[in-house]
DNA sequence: CGAGCCCTTGATGCATTTCAACGAATGTGG
DNA sequence: CCACATTCGTTGAAATGCATCAAGGGCTCG
C-alpha cells in the first residue's frame, strides 16, 4: 500500500485538495510520507462502484482522474444524484460509520484510496492539514447550498442551463467545449425532472443558438453570456 | 463577555452540540470555562436578524430558544430559505470571511454568541472539542443531503409531507402535536414553491384526515402512517 | 368596528410529466 | 458486411401539476 506522490497527476488532485503550496510549506513533505504509506492508487473501471450505499466507510477517495456520480436510491427504486465528481475532488467525508450513497464511475476511473482511521491518526499529529480537510468540508457544504438554491428557484430549463454552465467550468475549465461524461436520465435525476425535459432542454439552447451539440455528449458552449442570462444568474 | 455554563437551557444546547456527555469528561470544565470567558447570552426579538448576508462571520451562534430561519435573497429579490433552525442547532460555522447567508429569528430568540477566531484558538489546544465540532459540519452535510434529496422528489404535497414530519420530529420530540413557528411562505420558500401550492397541500392533508390545523400554526398528525406513505418514505 | 395581515379557495394558463413513437448509434451474430 | 437487437436520445400529443391572478374569509390589533 504505497502511493507515488511525485506522479504529475497525484501532486495536481493533492494540491487542489489540500492547497496550492502543499509542497512548500514546512513539514508537508513528512506528511506526504506518510500519506504514501497509508494510501493507494486504484482504478474503477466504467460503470461500476467505488463505493456502495450502506458500506463500512473505512476509505476516503480522492480523484484523480475521470469522472464519478454520487447517487442514492429509495426503496421503491427513485433515485437521486447528488453531484459530479472531478479531478481533485473528494469523496467520502462523512463521519458515519457507514456510506450514506454510492459513488459509481461514469468512465475509466482512478482514485487514491486512502485509510480513514490513519488519516485520521496523521491529521492529529498535522493540525495545519487537518484545518485544511476541514475547510474543505465547510467549501463542500457552500457548494450544496448553492445547489439547493438551483433546485428550489429555477425553472426546469433554468436548471440545466446552470448545469451547463457548471460543466463548463469544471470540465472545461474556462475554455468552451467540452465532454458530458454523464447521460440524460443521469442529469435528469440529478435536477430533479424527467429525461424528456432534459432532452428538451438541451434541444431548446440549441435551437436558441446558445449551444452546439454533436454526439450527444460533445457540448459547445456558444453564446456563454446569454447562456447566463437564460440560467438567470 | 461571560457566560453562565450552570444554566440548565445552556447546558442542554452546548450538550447537543459538543456531546451529551461533555460535563462528565476530562479537561472539559476547563473547556467549558474558556468558553464563558469568549461567548455571551443574547436575546433578538421577532423578526430582526441575528446577522445578514454578507456580514463578516466574525461569530459563531448556538440556539437555545425559539426558531431561526435562514435565507438568501438574489439580486433580482428572490429569496430562498435554506433552514429552519431549533434549540440546540448550530449557525454561522462558515470558513469565509463573510456570512453567505442571513439569520433571522422567527420569533424571540436567545442564542449564545462566540467570537469565532477565541473559539478557533481554543479548539487548537482541545483537539477533542475540535474533532466533536467538525464532526457537526458533516452531520449538517448529512442532513442537507437529504434535504437535496426532499427537493429532488416529484410533487409539491410530498414535499410539504416531508416538512412536517421533520417538524414533528424536530419541534414535537416525538409527540404529534406542535406549534410551527414559520408562516406559509417561509415554507414556500424552503420547499421551492408558491405560497399557494403550501396552502392547498395542508388543506389536501387535513381533508384526507392526516393531519389537524387549528389557527393556522398548530398542528397535529392524526395519521403518522399514512403521511409517511404519503411522503413515499 | 374597520384596517391590515395572512391564509384559503377558485379559475385559468403555462410548465412539466407521462405515454408513445421514432431515430441515431453501437454491438452481435449470421 | 449486412440484418437485427439494443440502448439512448429526440420529438409529439395528451394529461397533470403548479404558478399566477383574483377574490374572499378569519384573525388580531388599534
Amino acid at each position: 500500500m504505497t502511493l507515488d506522490t511525485s506522479k504529475v497527476s497525484i501532486k495536481t488532485s493533492l494540491a487542489s485538495l489540500f492547497g496550492k503550496n502543499l509542497y512548500e510549506v514546512d513539514g508537508d513533505q513528512l506528511f506526504l510520507d506518510e500519506l504514501s504509506q497509508c494510501a493507494q492508487e486504484v482504478t474503477v473501471r466504467e460503470g461500476s462502484y467505488i463505493f456502495k450505499e450502506g458500506d463500512p466507510s473505512d476509505y476516503v477517495y480522492v480523484a484523480i482522474s475521470g469522472a464519478i456520480m454520487l447517487e442514492r436510491s429509495t426503496s421503491k427504486g427513485v433515485r437521486h444524484v447528488f453531484a459530479f465528481l472531478f479531478t481533485g475532488n473528494l469523496l467520502g467525508l462523512s463521519e458515519f460509520s457507514v456510506y450514506s450513497f454510492s459513488a459509481k464511475a461514469l468512465n475509466n476511473v482512478t482514485v487514491i484510496k486512502m485509510n480513514k482511521k490513519i488519516i485520521q491518526s496523521i491529521f492529529d499529529r498535522y493540525p495545519t492539514i487537518a484545518k485544511r480537510f476541514h475547510q474543505f468540508t465547510t467549501h463542500v457544504l457552500h457548494y450544496i447550498l448553492d445547489q439547493m438554491f438551483i433546485m428550489g428557484q429555477k425553472t426546469a430549463h433554468q436548471r440545466l442551463a446552470h448545469l451547463i454552465l457548471d460543466m463548463a467550468h469544471r470540465i472545461g475549465h474556462g475554455t468552451n467545449r467540452f465532454f458530458l461524461p454523464m447521460g440524460r436520465q443521469d442529469i435528469a435525476d440529478y435536477l430533479g425532472m424527467s429525461l424528456e425535459t432534459t432532452s428538451r432542454g438541451f434541444s431548446h439552447l440549441k435551437k436558441q443558438g446558445i449551444i452546439n451539440i454533436e454526439n450527444n455528449y460533445k457540448i459547445t458552449v456558444l453564446d456563454s453570456a446569454a447562456l447566463k442570462e437564460f440560467a438567470d444568474i
